[in-house]
DNA sequence: CACAATTCAGTTGTGCACAACTCAATCGCG
DNA sequence: CGCGATTGAGTTGTGCACAACTGAATTGTG
């Protein structure tokens, strides 16, 4: 095989984590008045859109696990974002639930995501195009991972 | 503002992130034969390439500064893959240069864009556009990071 | 009902990303 | 030359990602 695919130009790993990197940059800037990161981020979306939810499914939606949940609702809870309560029909599970405060914050993302779409220079049909892609090469990346373990 | 906007499918950078930890997953399998995580990989990619080069260099292409890099490098060498040595004519320099060892893993890591290739499911010309649009979004979000700081 | 298997959140340990900083070497300007 | 500014690598501290694990609650099966 030709050294041409080891080339670090070539790698589509290395643009996707890059062009993520970059993003954080951006992002950092625009919520550090938020007093969010990014991830934290993440999870305030799925919280003011969907309201009340186990750990678990917040998990689903962000492909992330309880490792990396738990301490993060923790900071979010120490900074009085949101409430966790463990739920009274399956003691397992822990409910997760914005605070005034929380749900107040909403208000004030509430222009990030266009300044982040003026950031990328790319319009919306461009956007979209892209974002299916990603999910799509997602998707593959996904079912070729369930292979893997077999 | 509708809120279409705050909704996390909506949201470009999360099919990025989503998109970079998938890649990861399937990386993560592969280099572990290699001894390598996904970020020493890269590193020994731009080795491979350019041979022996200053930590400097070697962030410049990878986007990583030293407080990434210096940690990297140590468990490479840890590892027998490389070598750090100051630079006789620029003694704040360090350069890192390949082992036998480390030169030697190449070989091995021929197979893994073939087998990456796969797992996405693209072919060679819808990884290349993919990269290109990637690689444009980082520009435009690097541009716009710089206008932030001013 | 009993009890093994599963589910859920959380903890621990490792590694990466990045800001802020230190410290030594080098550069550049007067 | 002398000295302040800059550069390069490294350290420290915080937060995220994830594997591997623990322990308690629940489920399913005989």
């Amino acid at each position: 095989m030709s050294d041409t695919y080891l080339r670090l130009d070539r790698q589509i790993c290395f643009s996707l984590n890059a062009a993520s990197r970059a993003f954080g940059s951006v992002y950092r800037v625009l919520l550090k008045d938020l007093g969010l990161t990014y991830p934290q981020y993440l999870v305030m979306l799925v919280l003011w859109e969907d309201g009340e939810l186990p750990v678990k499914r917040l998990g689903e939606r962000l492909r992330l696990d309880s490792g990396t949940l738990s301490p993060l609702l923790k900071r979010l809870e120490a900074n009085g974002l949101v409430r966790r309560e463990r739920s009274a029909r399956d003691e397992r599970s822990v409910n997760v639930a914005l605070t005034e405060e929380g749900a107040a914050l909403k208000e004030r993302a509430a222009e990030v995501p266009r300044r982040i779409a003026a950031a990328t220079g790319f319009d919306l049909a461009e956007i979209d195009d892209l974002r299916a892609r990603l999910n799509q090469l997602t998707e593959a990346l996904d079912a070729a991972a369930l292979l893997q373990d077999a």
